[in-house]
DNA sequence: ACCTGAACACCGTTCAAGT
DNA sequence: ACCTGAACACCGTTCAAGT
């Protein structure tokens, strides 16, 4: 996880108990972390095309996530650290919706389909690397990656050199060191497509 | 993260420094439970759609999330977990592409959207409820949501009695205790005709 | 080959006591 | 109101020693 309490006091110069004043568990102050950090990931409404305003939330949840690398897997991993989401996002994701003329049975699930598309790319690309031996680690897999044997699985080995590192699973770094940025758009632009055929359905 | 070395040594009559004659280290022990659960998602290639194979390889995936709800925290959030994922499935996945037309400059950027897609939605899906006190977080979160204003968030407020425990962030359950079907459902099918648009504009 | 047993340097959290 | 200081019940990991 790569976060303690006591590191924290340490760093305030403060004993560990002395935090305990200000906050009542270490989940509390986690929320607080992811509160904080994702205060203003949702542009104001009304200005963009809906589809200009999903973009530019995508894309600034992942650059806050680029800058704060440990929230990621709070983000994805915690319910409590989700849940301490603003409200006010989620009430400007919801109008910018309707607005967009999905149906009220459609509302509910887009919403979903817009916080998973939100944080789910993004938190794997950040996920955390080993805290143990991180270029020994990645040594090895380099290693593994390499040793794919071409016979076995033939359209891997034909893809391995546009794929090492570049590729979720088949990397030693992650998006700090080595960001997917293409696959990120493509990423995006699928999940707008996606949803614009669900609005021309219904 | 619910669980520990120690405890596993103690459920195996055995003492903690026994695991490290089995396992190099935690991480080592994490991404095998990762490897050995996650093993057969990947349907055969071949006899079906490749839109109905993703259907399958997405739905196998959060079936085994739904089963073991400690890996979506690792999957989503820890590269280690992430790279123990099987090179058969990374090579099913290449090939299915291939075969159902993508252009060779497309592959890596849809395989990626297909991993993303994979782990994202399920990972929030069952992310960990507070360690601590999960009653008392669920009845305080209860609270939060229903002492929303009307007034400052009128669409969300509006929406309120349809989200509520069923739609990210506006929840005090996970998917374990309030699974998100038909949301997962709307996600998966935005992705595939978000694909098929990709595959058309090539 | 596989495990014991003790030790080390860490955790989060509690609680009485200080100021 | 805010912090100290000690204590408690945990961690992962190492290493010599046993069998």
């Amino acid at each position: 996880m790569g976060f303690s309490l006591r590191d924290v006091a340490r760093s305030l110069g403060v004993y560990p108990s002395a935090v305990y004043w200000h906050v009542a568990t270490r989940d509390d102050l986690l929320a607080s972390v992811v509160e904080a950090t994702m205060a203003d990931v949702a542009p104001e409404p009304g200005k963009l095309s809906w589809q200009d305003w999903l973009r530019e939330l995508f894309s600034r949840c992942r650059e806050v996530i680029r800058r704060h690398p440990n929230v990621a897997q709070l983000l994805g991993g915690h319910l409590v650290a989700n849940a301490s989401l603003s409200p006010g996002m989620i009430d400007r994701i919801l109008s910018v919706l309707v607005a967009a003329g999905f149906k009220n049975d459609q509302i509910v699930d887009m919403y979903n389909v817009v916080i998973a598309t939100m944080v789910g790319f993004s938190t794997l690309e950040f996920a955390s690397m080993p805290t143990d031996d991180p270029a020994g680690w990645a040594a090895q897999l380099q290693e593994k990656v390499s040793s794919i044997r071409a016979l076995e699985f033939p359209t891997l080995a034909r893809y391995l050199p546009a794929m090492a590192n570049r590729s979720f699973i088949v990397r030693w770094q992650n998006g700090t060191d080595a960001a997917m940025d293409s696959s990120f758009r493509a990423y995006v632009e699928t999940a707008i497509a996606g949803m614009e055929r669900a609005l021309a359905r219904a």
